[in-house]
DNA sequence: ATATAATTGTTTGAAAACTAACTATTATAA
DNA sequence: TTATAATAGTTAGTTTTCAAACAATTATAT
């Protein structure tokens, strides 16, 4: 059981988001917040169902998630041209900044994590994690 | 970004929690509950410090998880011995039954994930994110 | 032997996560 | 055109999660 697929992708997961959380306590970002910054500073302007997708996580929790960001004026959300459906997700000057940060250190622990891997093996198990993340997407029998 | 580790890390973990919630839904476990059971199958009769620490979860969140499992009958806390801090936790048979299901969907999405990769490639992959696992456990630098 | 430390689990209060039910908007069909 | 579907986001209610503070027990040191 140590050793299955899941328990390692979990086990790995968490290890790093802890790893995470640990390096950027002095932002005081929550538990839910990192994510959704390091998705906005590639994608800003994103509707809250993409973000929701690409994150992970249900719109609902998103709802929440991003109430608490705009209270403490890292993103804002607005309507945009003839959609009155949707809302598009904006980082804002601290918002950015902080979502710098966030990256340097998500890069950091990465490297960390890596660091005795070969340049060969990095991009095997890159290709590994992405076949198993396609075997999820088409999920004719699952 | 999207082919970072910790994102695939990330996506897989959740595609795979994600699966299993759907295989399992007759069974009305909750979030916390399944890998509690699975845990519990290969170690019953552990200390809640120790299932804590193999789940990757605070013991207060562990606290609140075996509550509700205790309400449904799945597991007993018993004192033992001349230890009067620690709590053994115990699948009850209703529990045992269930994570006789559990495993066998873990196994299932397991083998669907991993469907088109030989075994030198599994073992690889296994190869690889135990290495980083290591790479967390020691933490000197991080 | 007594005081101090460390260990184990719980409580409290907050954020995050889910599902299900809801509102409002937009698209499709009859 | 009007009725029905689907889409986007929110609300409500429960569970999960964490950190910090706590009680009880056990170990260590003086």
């Amino acid at each position: 059981m140590n050793e299955t697929l899941h328990y390692l992708l979990m086990v790995n997961h968490l290890a790093f988001q802890k790893a995470l959380l640990m390096g950027i306590r002095d932002t005081n970002l929550t538990l839910g917040q990192p994510k959704i910054l390091d998705y906005l500073r590639d994608h800003d302007g994103a509707v809250q169902k993409e973000i929701a997708a690409a994150c992970y996580i249900e719109p609902a929790t998103l709802t929440s998630i991003l109430s608490g960001m705009e209270n403490k004026n890292l993103i804002v959300r607005r309507m945009q041209g003839n959609n009155r459906r949707s809302l598009y997700v904006y980082l804002t000057k601290q918002g950015k900044e902080l979502a710098k940060q966030v990256e340097s250190e998500f890069c950091r622990i990465e490297e960390h994590a890596l660091r005795e891997f070969s340049d060969e093996e990095r991009a095997l198990l890159n290709d590994f994690l992405i076949r198993i993340k396609d075997s999820f997407e088409k999920k004719e029998d699952l």
